[in-house]
DNA sequence: GTAAAATGTGAAATCGATTGCAGAACGGAA
DNA sequence: TTCCGTTCTGCAATCGATTTCACATTTTAC
């Protein structure tokens, strides 16, 4: 009942083991009959190949590694998905390696492809640093990078897909702006990371850009969970000219800014607007639907799968840095004067 | 730079390839000194194992599968997350496989199983059939399976976890008894399904034991849906005599009845109190606060895994069937008396 | 009908590690 | 010194497939 070996095919229908292979393989001649027997014999002794030895001869495993920092983050099981989307579709298996943000489990994976578990890795690292770059480029599998930053530079050896933030905040704040509004707050990370300086930035220049005065009090920062949204929307809130609208860095902030503005007794949208991004799961799903800045996460995904997919197939091409561009998901939390909730 | 073998390494130092291979796996004997010298040589010529080598002889991969329907379902990010504590800790690589709920891919799962990519596999399926059960009967690797039905039964092979579904209604159901609430509703998925029939039955039993009249007017069917779940309430809080309570088969839905009875302005949970199933992320978020039953999905995960690794490891056991009890978080949309909002 | 091309098959080498066996070198005890 | 036990090392087989080469057989072409 048991597993079974091209040998005992072999034997079984009394040829040489090649003709088994090449039956079963299809690579290289084979007489029909034979080929009939053979099938016929690997049916009745339950044979299935041993991915084991084809990898040893072959030198491919049909696996790639995604490697991320964080199982627990919604944000990358739509990356998984684009992931696997394409991987799916060029008959590759997926290894997930959970990084915890650590360096030491970054260069785990680095050494799992180079031992050769995987034919090539996507990995999303927040701190590319000499160590893991030079292991990366050490490598001779094919590896793609993506984060929510811009390039790590220093790759010659590694393709990069990433998402322009800037350009997210920028779009969602434009969108207010359409709509007339002028005093425009906004809530980001920590200014000194570069995530979210670009954010900041995106909000600034499309104020810049529309001609809509740029004022520091209706800036603030905090750190990306919804009681610090709250918090500093409070404070937002309480101000002299309180801002009507707000342009969240992410959602779970916005979600705490629209917590603040039921408190305050404000209607979303009416008296507040808000814009929030990453457009979780959940933006969705609370009331009234949250506007928001989808960053691509499937789309990263299939990008980067797809990169990795050319290179596996030794298509010649350019290292590569894609630049994804967010789009706007319009719903009712941002829709200030014209009817047109959808 | 690139990839290098234990030859290459035995020429270098001018010893045989086994000595390397016991120097740099640590099996058997192998002198202070010979062992320094192959340590360095390894380094020097950037020495990985190769891991297909190594597989094909030693027979084992050390991955194992985890075969899922739906990458996209939140509900079994925390399941990966559990197995991937226990699979890490023991060494193993994780290995995803979708399977989009069809029988086919389920097959295909249970194949490179046979072909001995993964060492064993956890699978959660919701169309146990004869064909395959007999595929995973006749592995001669380890699997479990797991999803929230109880027994799947013709399994000599195989181990089983799985959640207590019914366990968790009736203790939804009996924190709103406690509180002294007597009208409560029910909102499940389809009566005809094995599951959504035991998590009706907890609440039936529920009411029945607390002494609460139950009433079949009080009861709808629905999809799982938010929309579903909105529907259906406001349907339950046109009638005359409307509940004061509702329990909802899951988050999705109870969410769903939130929004019925904030339009209907009704006050959660002082007019309604709601309890939700799945306790998903989002739960936690909206607001009220979503009382919900943990389905304990990452302890799921984490038993499977465990049980996985005792059978790699040979240890000798019983089958099992395990049994895992939900349990009630408890949030501000089910305080119904009580000032205690926590 | 014969040459040329296409097809079918087997022997043997190969992928890169692990491991059982046997012999060599070494140590200490008598 | 002799003997025994431990430690070290090499040889060669092995895991299970793929693939090159050579030869045998068939088919096609003219």
């Amino acid at each position: 009942m048991s597993k079974s070996t091209i040998y005992q095919i072999a034997e079984q229908v009394g040829v040489s083991p090649s003709t088994v292979s090449r039956a079963l393989s299809g690579n290289g001649y084979c007489g029909k009959r034979t080929k009939m027997k053979i099938i016929e014999a690997a049916k009745a002794l339950n044979y299935a190949p041993d991915q084991a030895a084809k990898m040893l001869k072959t030198r491919k495993t049909n696996k790639i590694i995604f490697a991320v920092p964080d199982i627990c983050n919604p944000f990358y099981f739509d990356m998984i998905n684009g992931i696997n989307q394409v991987a799916e579709e060029y008959g590759y298996l997926l290894i997930l390696i959970y990084t915890k943000h650590q360096l030491s489990e970054e260069l785990k994976a680095i050494q799992n492809v180079k031992e050769r578990v995987a034919d090539g890795m996507i990995m999303v690292s927040f701190h590319f640093c000499e160590e893991n770059i030079k292991a990366i480029n050490e490598l001779s599998s094919p590896v793609v990078l993506t984060n929510q930053f811009d390039s790590p530079g220093g790759g010659d050896r590694f393709d990069y897909v990433y998402v322009d933030t800037y350009a997210g905040t920028k779009q969602g704040t434009e969108h207010l702006i359409q709509q007339g509004i002028e005093r425009i707050g906004f809530i980001g990370g920590s200014l000194s990371e570069q995530t979210g300086m670009q954010r900041y930035a995106g909000y600034r220049d499309a104020l810049l850009e529309g001609g809509v005065p740029y004022a520091d009090e209706l800036v603030k920062e905090s750190d990306y969970t919804e009681a610090g949204g709250y918090e500093v929307a409070k404070r937002l809130l309480s101000q002299p000219d309180r801002p009507q609208a707000i342009v969240a860095a992410n959602d779970l902030m916005a979600i705490g800014v629209m917590h603040a503005c039921e408190e305050a007794g404000l209607s979303v949208p009416l008296d507040m607007a808000i814009v929030g991004m990453d457009n979780l799961d959940i933006s969705s799903r609370v009331y009234p639907k949250l506007t928001s800045v989808s960053l691509m996460q499937e789309e990263i995904g299939r990008q980067a799968a797809m990169i990795l997919m050319y290179r596996l197939h030794g298509k010649a091409m350019e290292r590569s840095a894609i630049k994804i561009v967010p789009s706007l998901v319009v719903r009712q939390s941002s829709i200030w004067r014209t009817g047109d909730t959808k």
